[in-house]
DNA sequence: CCGATCCGTGCAAACGTTTGCAGGGAACTG
DNA sequence: CAGTTCCCTGCAAACGTTTGCACGGATCGG
């Protein structure tokens, strides 16, 4: 019964015997049309299963109610909480999601904000990969463009505040009187990554603690591998990339038979729901990920409206302290037990 | 420097002092425009940064090259590896994807899809939880759809054989000796839900055991809120609606004292790469979410090229044994051990 | 040197929708 | 009953792009 072609407003407009102006009066709401005519074109519509042209509407109309968003990886659950804040704000606007996953390679990313940009009213970038070249091509776009965990001039920016996380962490360790730290990073094109790494370096030196950092990635796959690495820094206490990082880096030390956090305490990023059910459960930073995308909404609903672009948002993680950590072993630090 | 107005067609043409026409065929790469204009005009329209409205060029060429998805719920990473295997189809066709998660309202994805209908040109659900009169309604508009993880009539099917996965965790429990199963169910509306419980039902019956139907849900939350009553069974092993519901389970069995699979064995559907991760790490049935998004996308692709549907495909899950299922305790099976 | 050929470019129509403007008829007022 | 008002509806232009068609100039052969 799927007809081939598509039902127009025209066509509509023949089989109620009305005009095409009437009809688009009618499907839009309008007000002036009489009851009849009205009740009778809504019938007639429904009857020949009439659906507006999106490009014709958005043609005429002049806006595309759409908003791009990048995501280097959707399997990271951090992203698509982070979504769902973004979403809900802009469907109350009308607005739709147009999600693209650029698989943490920074030439898709690319890529994709240059398809989005003419598609899309705006774009959100989530946790941007893109080289400081490109992404300032795109910020020169027509469209604008927030960008969550990335500081950028002319943008949009909602962050966590990944600097007072780190200090949290290296606080919560030291005071369980953890001295040599380890630390397994993200992708090498991560923002986020760059300012956790600072932070840890000038405040493990400022503390007075010994800081390994090690090659890790975004995936618990990384984790898993990094095990070895992890354990010849003869470090008793690990701060990883992200939760999923965590629990493939616990999975590992499990069955090589290192406990924890008795030999050594596990800690991390972003508190995704999972982390609470890893073994032993992790303690993680959590942030705010709904809040930050409906923040990221507010900013581009403020600057859609035409205003200035409000000032960066920075959501302080707050630490949530679970089992995986503990004081080191004996040896390893200065508590005699 | 961002100007207000978006640069058009007839702006480089002005600029290039050529007509629109000319600067349309150099952008879309006509053979027939002389060099030198060629570079001319491909110089102008980079320095204006010109970007054509995706709006127009879809009215006028009259197709859409975007294809609208639906999810549940993006958390569950089930989805996105669905959505990496449709999205690396649908790209190097030269389609995008714009994906809508209905938060696991079915009231939500009736209004999704109908929006998605107006501004893609196909659809694909995933896992819809749409009532039958609504999922009718959606197939009988415009655009083909396809549907992962439910069967229906007119339609591109690609589902996993929960059939044939229900079985193998049935076998593989019998084999060690299970014979009282419970079934932490998932959501009323889901499809793939009411697959399994059948089957369980069936099987459960034929092989002598008894099944206990608790409800459940699709998060870890669930999971977790569901221990009490499945320890309330007395059953010797569960089946989870899927491995978040699993994993939080496991959390709760945890925190109770309940040894896995010592006391009660503990096993999924889905093989989500936590599972393994999980502790105990979580006997599952794994099923190529990748590949079902490839085939998803196979399906649409023949049938935008003018073919009818192919055939509905079932994909059979191979079952993951790993430590969370073992013998059931002395006194809850027939062996002696 | 004139006519035919061919290549490069421009003109204008069309895609499906919205909306300002105008027109026609009914109702109401004087 | 004529004039005015007001409500409802239709006409046509416009949004930015693509593309069939036509046209003008250069090149070439006779």
């Amino acid at each position: 019964m799927t007809s081939g072609r598509r039902v127009r407003l025209v066509d509509v407009a023949r089989e109620a015997g009305t005009s095409v102006s009437t009809v688009s009066r009618v499907l839009n709401g309008s007000e002036q049309i009489s009851f009849e005519v009205r009740n009778h074109v809504r019938s007639v519509a429904a009857r020949l299963g009439y659906r507006a042209d999106g490009a014709a509407k958005e043609l005429k109309l002049g806006r595309v109610r759409t908003v791009g968003v990048t995501v280097p990886d959707l399997a990271n659950p951090f992203f698509p909480e982070v979504l769902k804040g973004l979403g809900a704000g802009a469907r109350g606007a009308g607005y739709r999601l147009l999600i693209s996953e650029s698989g943490e390679d920074p030439d898709e990313e690319l890529r994709l904000a240059e398809e989005l940009t003419s598609h899309a009213s705006a774009l959100v970038l989530c946790s941007s990969r893109l080289r400081p070249k490109h992404l300032t091509k795109i910020l020169d776009g027509p469209i604008p463009v927030v960008c969550v965990n990335r500081t950028a001039e002319q943008a949009g920016v909602v962050c966590v505040d990944y600097r007072s996380g780190s200090r949290q962490l290296l606080d919560h360790l030291a005071t369980l009187g953890h001295r040599r730290i380890a630390y397994v990073g993200g992708p090498p094109a991560s923002w986020s990554d760059g300012q956790r790494r600072r932070t840890l370096r000038t405040l493990t030196r400022k503390m007075g603690m010994r800081l390994e950092e090690i090659t890790g990635g975004w995936s618990g796959d990384h984790g898993y591998a990094a095990g070895p690495e992890v354990l010849a820094t003869g470090a008793t206490a690990v701060i990883t990339f992200n939760d999923l990082v965590a629990i493939g880096l616990l999975s590992w030390l499990h069955d090589t038979g290192v406990e924890v956090p008795g030999a050594v305490s596990v800690t991390s990023y972003d508190d995704i729901p999972v982390a609470a059910y890893a073994r032993p459960p992790l303690t993680s930073l959590r942030n705010q990920r709904a809040q930050l995308g409906r923040l990221a909404w507010g900013h581009l609903s403020a600057r859609l409206a035409g205003d200035q672009w409000p000032p960066p948002v920075m959501l302080t993680p707050t630490l949530t302290v679970r089992a995986s950590t503990g004081r080191p072993p004996a040896d390893g630090g200065p508590d005699t037990r």
